[in-house]
DNA sequence: CTTGACAGGTGTACGCCGTACACCTCACGC
DNA sequence: GCGTGAGGTGTACGGCGTACACCTGTCAAG
């Protein structure tokens, strides 16, 4: 009817991305998204494959826009300053956080976002073993907010191939994770212990700031 | 028609915990849940208000039988022993963690867990301030397992006073939030800087062990 | 014993959701 | 001129939460 722009991937996306913005994720419906097009609710299907396939893209599309820093600093401000970029992401996209942690596998831009920061430890001298543990403690703190970002699925040990050139620092970090308990096969992290590593490491901070008697002006 | 137990509300939150830890929280419905127990869904309806009541009673029940250990010991080992032991509730219901994020505010149940935990810092002796931003720090890997858990409402500044003698813990910190930044009418925390306090504390944490060549044999 | 109130289970119906499937339309290469 | 395929449409189905009117059995008051 109306002369309206042709509908594309990115348009969708887009678009979904805003609503989601404005009127929370849990409003966001095929049905509400194709009527803020102008459009038919099928015809989105014409652009994604389905709800599941829609929200994984609006999540590349935002982890994907985080921006990277130059590596010109020593390792711990690098990461600091890159998850903090994250974090302005996420805070612009509040919806983003909860979706991340509902999706089942992590979406290609989180892999490599993932796969970034992990460099910036090794690059750093931190070993691979420490790295994944760190990884571990900083959870979904090391994508601007905080929750389990790791989850144990049954996947198998040894990262495949195509992942290993694709994401070299995930793939590092998780052959070494297989290695370390015993069994070849099995999930490749002891939960527990990665839980415990980053409960410990807090509590001593904790304490180390409580012994030298901290105070808000100075952390 | 058959002679079945009559339902009651205890046994709906049962029977919807039940289906919640078999099948996931995704596939909870209500009309699932009436099917299951033999009844027709609006019979539910006599028991609780609505699904969001549902999953409300369901959290303050599990997060309710997480077991409190004594105070026999320094306050490090005590909080360590309580938040390893909600991580047990919360590995067995493992949809709990997410329904917790997803509520917008807290269950009676998990504002008593906290300020339990309040209390044991503030018992060690930690100050109001440190005691807050430590609360931050642990995010929601106090309740074993890890994701914001202050999200920041619009509460007003000071807590009302029946909640005060409910939580005297949490209304102790809640109140030293609402004096430490400026103003005393706004969120009480500046989400900022609690994300920098624990992200410069982890990441303290890390260089620490990286300079004493940490591995994996001991933290 | 009658009655009427009330707690608790029922049946129907509405408006939302995601999406399968058949269809229409129209630009474009042959 | 015509097939073909990309892209928008219309209808329909099964599932969801739940409003609302209804039925039924229990039990205290009269």
């Amino acid at each position: 009817m109306t002369n309206r722009p042709p509908l594309s991937r990115d348009r969708v996306l887009r678009a979904a991305i805003e609503l989601a913005d404005s009127t929370g994720i849990e409003s966001l419906s095929m049905r509400r998204l194709a009527q803020e097009l102008d459009v038919v609710p099928m015809a989105l299907y014409k652009h994604v494959a389905n709800k599941d396939e829609l929200l994984d893209g609006m999540l590349d599309t935002v982890v994907g826009a985080i921006e990277a820093p130059g590596h010109d600093t020593d390792w711990k401000t690098a990461v600091r300053r890159r998850i903090l970029s994250a974090r302005q992401t996420m805070l612009r996209h509040r919806w983003a956080s909860r979706a991340i942690e509902t999706r089942q596998a992590p979406t290609p831009a989180v892999l490599a976002y993932l796969d970034s920061v992990i460099g910036m430890f090794r690059r750093g001298g931190l070993s691979v073993d420490l790295t994944h543990h760190v990884m571990h403690a900083l959870g979904s703190r090391v994508l601007g907010f905080t929750q389990e970002l790791y989850t144990t699925g049954p996947q198998a040990g040894p990262p495949p191939p195509e992942l290993a050139l694709a994401f070299p620092h995930v793939a590092e970090v998780a052959a070494a994770a297989a290695h370390e308990n015993g069994s070849v096969v099995g999930s490749g992290c002891d939960d527990q212990f990665e839980f415990e590593f980053a409960l410990d490491l807090m509590l001593d901070g904790f304490e180390r700031l409580h012994e030298q008697r901290w105070t808000p002006g100075r952390s």
